[in-house]
DNA sequence: ATCAACCCTTGACGGTGTCAAGTTTCTCGC
DNA sequence: GCGAGAAACTTGACACCGTCAAGGGTTGAT
């Protein structure tokens, strides 16, 4: 802390910034973001930012881009690092998702957030395509093992919806907000092993019909 | 027109407001959303909506609680009307909700956003459960019919994840953000199709397990 | 030592959400 | 019919926000 009270230059203000604005928005969520308060809280002043990041959707779309790129690093990991199967692997890749998700609330809030980001730019497009090779390679794999006339991107797009939807409604679905069955079994298992259920049984889907 | 330059009353100004709340963030975001801007467009002063919505957060909750209200209408017409076995009629379902979702993207893009609204809104948690209710009974049908063994409330939370995800996802996958296949059959395909399709692929995922 | 490039600050502008107070209209008991 | 009180809406003010223009401090190559 000593340290930080540098001097007129900050010295490391872009990653500051970034960090901070995630930080932020984790507490009080995407809508109530401000870009004066990130300033405030890297001890700059309020305008500092826009050097850096142009506007309040560049600062953002930064923050969504290190989301991609932490997701990749994570998922890639899950996948390499997984022992088992195929399905074990991708079962693997599916919790990493919803888990670092869960853990970085503030990065992985704007990565879909096209009202928010600006979704064409090239450093955004890049991370997010490594990080859905991660999921196409894996799917090339199961369907190698399990069904070779398999749709990879539908069954891509499916995975991918599902742990997204995954995140976005496990709040809801943990404040009950969904009348349940009176202590469903859902509750019990924590969001990790709910994306490895959830994955396992779009696998299942994703075999040849039996026809 | 003539007839809605009323009086110093406007007479349904808690629905006007409703409507061009819903419009506005349909056009610009739920990022870029203005009160003021709601109020300009009902014709009335920029204070009128705090009397009856308090502030931003519910009339913003107001919305969600229309969508879920439409949500529940639609979903249940097509389970109702639908013709074939149990399995079509929870496509039907699916496509019903994605479908909903596209057409009104003003409600439907706040349904989830907590950080908006007020997800403890006795009237706004009443609507949710109704419209999860749909898809609870639906899946019971599904359960007598394939495998009465089947966790419906897992079923539940992987089908909405799916279709939320899919309605989430939709706009980038459109845009071809990520790298897939030079002209996967996915694109050619409605997102009311992907939605069947993803939903059979789930069904057939429910199926006990054959071991 | 100098000068240009870079990093950041300052100050101003219009727009926004919210609050308090005031004005107009409606409602309902008499 | 009428008057009082409730309801609906307006006005004005305040602090905060994002963005822009202008300028001051710092660095490093020459």
């Amino acid at each position: 802390m000593a340290v930080t009270e540098r001097t007129y230059h900050h010295g490391d203000l872009n990653h500051t910034l970034r960090m901070s604005a995630a930080d932020l928005i984790a507490e009080r969520g995407a809508g109530s973001f401000s870009l004066r308060e990130v300033a405030r809280r890297a001890g700059v002043s309020h305008a500092a930012p826009a050097h850096h990041f142009g506007d309040v959707t560049g600062l953002l779309t930064a923050v969504a881009t290190d989301a991609f790129t932490h997701l990749h690093a994570r998922t890639s990991a899950a996948w390499e690092t997984t022992r088992g199967d195929v399905i074990d692997r991708l079962a693997a890749v599916g919790r990493a998702y919803v888990e670092l998700a869960v853990a970085n609330p503030g990065h992985c809030a704007v990565i879909f957030r096209h009202d928010l980001i600006d979704s064409d730019d090239p450093a955004y497009l890049v991370q997010a395509d490594k990080a859905y090779a991660v999921l196409n390679d894996a799917l090339v794999a199961v369907a190698e093992e399990i069904n070779p006339e398999l749709d990879i991107d539908l069954a891509a797009a499916t995975c991918w919806s599902a742990m997204q939807g995954l995140i976005e409604l496990d709040s809801l679905m943990q404040k009950r907000v969904f009348d349940q069955g009176a202590d469903g079994p859902t509750t019990e298992h924590s969001i990790g092993d709910r994306a490895e259920q959830i994955t396992r049984t779009l696998v299942a889907g994703f075999h040849p019909n039996r026809a």
